[in-house]
DNA sequence: ACCTGAACACCGTTCAAGT
DNA sequence: ACCTGAACACCGTTCAAGT
């Protein structure tokens, strides 16, 4: 009947998918699990650290090595296993936004992109350096794709009365945020294939 | 002596710098203006209400069109006015995140970067989801660069004992944020130009 | 029109005391 | 070791009443 760490953090899960964000309380974690909320202290010296452990929790197993195989595949892997990871649960994005980098299996994701990028050619710091950029294009997409914002859509189109282009954002945001994700993430494999291939563009 | 929305935004901006996001409250607020709390309300239907504003008022001027000159300078331009406009106040970029897009200046600067996406010959649909793209990396990015974490780079160097790679990712942190800003937006810029020119690296 | 005063229903966190 | 009970110092929001 008492409760585990490991307790508390599926309870906060749950409580995060139901909820959200901003719905989570030591209160209403506590009641959830039948305990008074001081009693969470023991397990956790804070609600931050709490967050902090559902978070790296959340993305156990993104940095695992990915099968072999081209550079761009593998690293398509590695995107789209740290994506699912977010959006996982209810408000993933944001609840790791702010713990970013700092949490071991962030950081252990990031040595996994840059081994990949190494190995196709890449320089330490070029490597390194491409990651956080994929790292930060992953996190803002899917924070957004997660954000309610109550009525997003029809903010944008009452904005997009009468101007065509705006039409064309409001629809991009209705599009598939999948395929938004996809071409967003070609774009910048394909700006890493100039450097691992060792030429700009414009030298052709 | 009355109050104006215009002082409340000033209001809630200095107080951001001052205490940072999580510490701006509706009854700090009030008290820096000499007001109660509840007397914001007549002013702002909530505090939500309030930090979207906020928000939107960060990103005025993004969206003023570049200077003419070649496609891919005036979208550094755009990005490089949007990083700004996020480190401009503390928690900027979080703040930001909680609103993307729904703002009005927000999708203007969409719509700014959409015009010189296709001025450059790209198909409306591509030019959004482009200018998306890039969005979402320069919030993944600003977020991160404005997160105190405590001992952001303490933790990670402390999992860095015993692996190259990571320390090599540690070094990264702490290196120039600029630099790294403008290293991963180069390499997108790269990713677009393929697009611009109508061909993909792999065709050569 | 613009704000006060006071209340309502919450928060995170601490800590003696219980078992 | 693990949790309760109760308190402390806060929150956002509402709303009658004042000016």
């Amino acid at each position: 009947m008492q409760l585990r760490r490991a307790d508390v953090l599926r309870g906060a899960r749950d409580l995060l998918d139901a909820d959200g964000l901003d719905g989570l309380t030591m209160r209403k974690l506590g009641a959830a699990l039948n305990v008074q909320a001081g009693g969470l202290y023991w397990h956790f010296p804070s609600k931050q650290a709490l967050l902090e452990a559902v978070a790296d929790d959340l993305l156990a197993g993104v940095a695992e090595t990915p099968p072999a195989g081209p550079w761009d595949q593998r690293l398509l892997t590695l995107a789209h296993r740290l994506r699912q990871a977010l959006l996982s649960v209810r408000d993933g994005a944001r609840l790791v936004a702010e713990t970013f980098v700092t949490e071991p299996n962030t950081s252990m994701a990031g040595r996994t992109g840059m081994r990949i990028l190494m190995d196709a050619g890449l320089p330490a710091e070029q490597a390194a350096w491409t990651m956080f950029a994929v790292g930060h294009y992953v996190l803002g997409h899917t924070i957004e794709e997660q954000s309610t914002g109550a009525d997003r859509e029809a903010k944008l189109a009452a904005q997009a009365e009468a101007d065509a282009d705006l039409r064309e954002l409001a629809a991009a945001i209705g599009a598939d945020p999948g395929r938004r994700f996809e071409f967003g993430l070609a774009l910048m494999i394909d700006g890493i294939r100039v450097r691992v291939s060792g030429r700009t563009p414009a030298d052709s």
